[in-house]
DNA sequence: AATATATTGTTTATTTTATAAACTAGTTTA
DNA sequence: TAAACTAGTTTATAAAATAAACAATATATT
């Protein structure tokens, strides 16, 4: 009936983080930061989390001098994300 | 673009518990235990979450002997859970 | 009748998670 | 060259979830 949901996923920040990927393909660390409103260090946390689960690509390298971290979903993120959302979906329309 | 979600029911049990009370209108704790597939501890510790929230009522009595608790919703807690599902779905439909 | 087991939970302790505060390392500006 | 800013990371704290232990009574067993 309840299934047990993706704890990865059930996060706020790691589903927003998810959600934004899945619809950019890929993102800065500050551009992830301003359009989830998380602090640096929840959200660099958060990526780490994500990058442990295979759930995202995390590149760093250097534009204009500064450090650049970009991230990617994976195919691993995406299935996660659709079970996470079907399985959603018995706790949210109640019969 | 991402609202913050609820935390009381950003809570895989205090989800499930509300989504099923909200379907049923009113239920046994056990009834409760064995559809979530909670623990005893759990259970009460959550439902005493939902209760001090004030979206669900919990009528002690008892039955063939028996301690006997009832759950039932309140109209904060259907509201809160509308806007719960609500705003999740900014995380679940990415555009 | 006494002891063991079951029912229906609660309370307390532990683990995990989320978040915030503090820090690092380097860059740009005044 | 000092102050302030960028782009993060690491560590510490707070909050949450969960599990283990306990309580109180009921029923069943020997």
């Amino acid at each position: 009936m309840f299934k047990e949901l993706d704890p990865i996923l059930h996060s706020q920040l790691r589903l927003a983080v998810v959600s934004l990927l899945i619809s950019v393909e890929e993102a800065e660390f500050t551009y992830i930061k301003e359009k989830t409103q998380a602090t640096s260090g929840n959200l660099s946390v958060q990526l780490d989390k994500l990058k442990q689960a295979g759930y995202i690509e995390v590149q760093k390298s250097f534009k204009n001098n500064y450090p650049l971290t970009v991230c990617k979903i994976t195919k691993q993120g995406i299935d996660a994300f659709d079970k996470y959302v079907s399985d959603l979906k018995a706790y949210l329309n109640p019969k």
